[in-house]
DNA sequence: CCACAAGTGAACTGATCGGTTTATAATAGA
DNA sequence: TCTATTATAAACCGATCAGTTCACTTGTGG
């Protein structure tokens, strides 16, 4: 069966690897994760898994990097730029809401928080390909919304980073330290409204 | 010399070995650490370490448990409440803002999202013995604050949460994430003046 | 001055883990 | 069918680390 799908780029296996690292990264952390039970994971064995990736940490960063900017895709691309501001604003905070209660914000927040004092650019790498890409959509929402009337800010990125740590209040620190496991939609709500 | 200052309440060593394990997990993280290296740091034998605490963890939510609390007390009490509105907001802002950048603060907050997940009294503790105790100075304040007619406020607690924050906005990811290290207190001021 | 508690240091245990190697098998192109 | 690439399983290496043990020293109170 002479192929028909193209091959990815690097080998047969290369994505079964990915996706086995994603799973076991995403529940152990990077620390807790052990190659072998990515490669036991990813049904691959592990010299297979080194002859792609260099090395554990390598891997790591290919998978956060590919999640994360996935996350943010399906962020913005659900929310229409075009209905009254109130209603646009809600729209983001609770998608932002959303992401930061998942389980894989929850994860992937953890991880790269522990983890990006031992390799800096990882820190970096999470926040360019996901709040960033978030803020400064804001930014370019706001801008037209002033333009239009409809807001009146003058520092458009203070105001983009204070929208978003608005619609972090009270649920994040709970959940980040554990005091809470699932939260309400009316809680989520408050916050929200609050925000907006 | 029989005494004179009374022994704390363990054995000689005690503060000792809390001191030497603060140094160490406070620059290497919990996984990071070493119990030789904090042995080693304390001038003190492995052995006589493990007499005083049964396990690593142990002594760590022992270390945490206490320097947070020893932070938030400072904080709370370098605050004059009687100054105008304006002036108390900007003095607690700062305060907050201080924590935060903060050698400290910031491997503090690490270690703790990191280590939560693994053992969840951690985050807990942490929460309680630290943040939330300013959130509850700042409800308290608000609450008077509105009674003496200079604030509008209906929902305290959510104030109180968005204030914090609205404290770290911009400032907070950027270092967690390690885009960048030091900030000038123009960026300081422009964020904290923001959220007043 | 003696006895007992506290402390020492160094070796040791047992386990984990990242990464390598080797000998062998499957697969695919020509 | 032959050959070169790719994959596999399992053993292996070297290092690290939490926690224990033990033979020994120190120091303090009575």
């Amino acid at each position: 069966m002479p192929d028909g799908t193209v091959e990815p780029k690097k080998g047969r296996k290369f994505d079964q690897v990915l996706e086995g690292a994603r799973q076991v990264f995403l529940s152990d952390g990077f620390e807790g994760a052990s190659v072998d039970d990515i490669a036991k994971a990813a049904s691959v064995s592990k010299a297979t898994l080194y002859s792609y990736f260099p090395d554990k940490r390598f891997l790591f960063m290919q998978v956060a990097k590919c999640e994360c900017a996935r996350q943010a895709d399906h962020a913005i691309e659900t929310i229409d730029m075009d209905a009254p501001v109130r209603q646009v604003l809600q729209d983001i905070a609770l998608e932002m809401m959303a992401f930061i209660t998942s389980q894989f914000g929850k994860r992937i927040f953890r991880i790269c928080v522990a983890e990006s004092d031992r390799f800096p650019e990882l820190g970096r790498e999470f926040y360019e390909s996901g709040p960033m890409l978030i803020r400064n959509r804001l930014v370019e929402y706001f801008q037209k919304a002033v333009v239009r009337g409809e807001l009146k800010i003058t520092d458009f990125e203070l105001a983009a980073d204070q929208f978003h740590e608005l619609c972090k209040a009270d649920i994040f620190p709970r959940m980040v330290f554990n005091m809470t496991d699932e939260f309400t939609t009316a809680e989520k709500m408050r916050v929200v409204d609050g925000a907006v």
